[in-house]
DNA sequence: GGCGTTTAGTAAGTATTCTGACGATCAGAA
DNA sequence: TTCTGATCGTCAGAATACTTACTAAACGCC
């Protein structure tokens, strides 16, 4: 029963931005347990993949198609490039930016990954009747997109 | 148009894993965002609030609470514990085990932090129709209860 | 009481993630 | 051309978050 001198802990089990935590852990452990062995976080994963799908991606472009900011994703590239699972080397047209290629073990990487990202990717939606899905789906879809519009400015003048 | 010799990259950002991250980062930026100047984190505030909850909690009880792992909580739990926020006390009982109280200024804190926490929630979900808010909560109270249960194991039998 | 096992918490190491500051570089204006 | 401002990337620092290994303490069995 709720106490009246006590508003102030509404049950953060109950909030949002608390269930979205969890519910990103248990994505990662899932991810991290279904590439057991091939040492891959999700993060890497995503930045591989961006790679792939498009070369010589500048490091800015890259870490806004994978939702990062710069200097997040220049450590990520660090690992990656250490591993020689992608080269990064600089531009000819403009020095200071660094054009990120995957390389052949990165292919392959790649390749050897994905069967078990996409299975992940399946359990974590699991419990939720078949049905319910593509509806959650939808909904994600629709959050993260609108927040990534940037917040549309109160409805002023 | 999909190229059938790459099946390797299906869209990272169409996967549930992508998209609960991203979301994620909106949650803690606007949280943030609604409690600028106080200096609390979501994580710290997860753990003031449980602390008020159930007062004389030890760090694993705590730990399980809020969804994270003895480590991170004991991390947590020196930053709150260095501002004065929170108190622990070894347990009279066992001395292997921290108690851990709220002071006066923790549940000062967590009073002062709570109407911008509830906003930044509200603001959340904002993008989604009033209609879809709850089906969205529903299911992701769903999804993170059967993953934390446990993955229980397919229909067999 | 003595000893092996279990448990609570910490420590170390890796990897995210952010903000803010900085250096290098480029582009456009004076 | 030189100055100014903007842009790309990195660095430094803080806070998550995980795993593994360790210490200290308690428990259970004999």
């Amino acid at each position: 029963m709720a106490d009246a001198r006590d508003p102030a802990v509404p049950d953060i089990e109950a909030q949002p931005g608390h269930l979205i935590r969890r519910l990103q852990q248990f994505a990662v452990a899932l991810f991290m347990e279904e590439t057991q062995g091939l040492d891959l976080t999700p993060v890497q994963f995503a930045a591989l993949a961006a790679a792939q799908r498009q070369p010589g991606m500048d490091q800015r472009t890259l870490a806004a198609t994978i939702g990062f900011d710069t200097s997040t994703t220049g450590g990520v590239i660090d690992r990656l490039e250490s591993r020689g699972l992608i080269q990064r080397n600089t531009s000819p047209d403009d020095r200071r930016v660094r054009l990120i290629n995957l390389t052949a073990e990165g292919a392959h990487m790649l390749s050897a990954v994905t069967p078990g990202m996409l299975t992940a990717q399946q359990r974590i939606l699991d419990p939720l009747p078949e049905a319910q899905r593509r509806s959650f789906m939808d909904m994600l879809e629709r959050l993260v997109r609108a927040h990534q519009d940037g917040r549309p400015p109160p409805p002023q003048r």
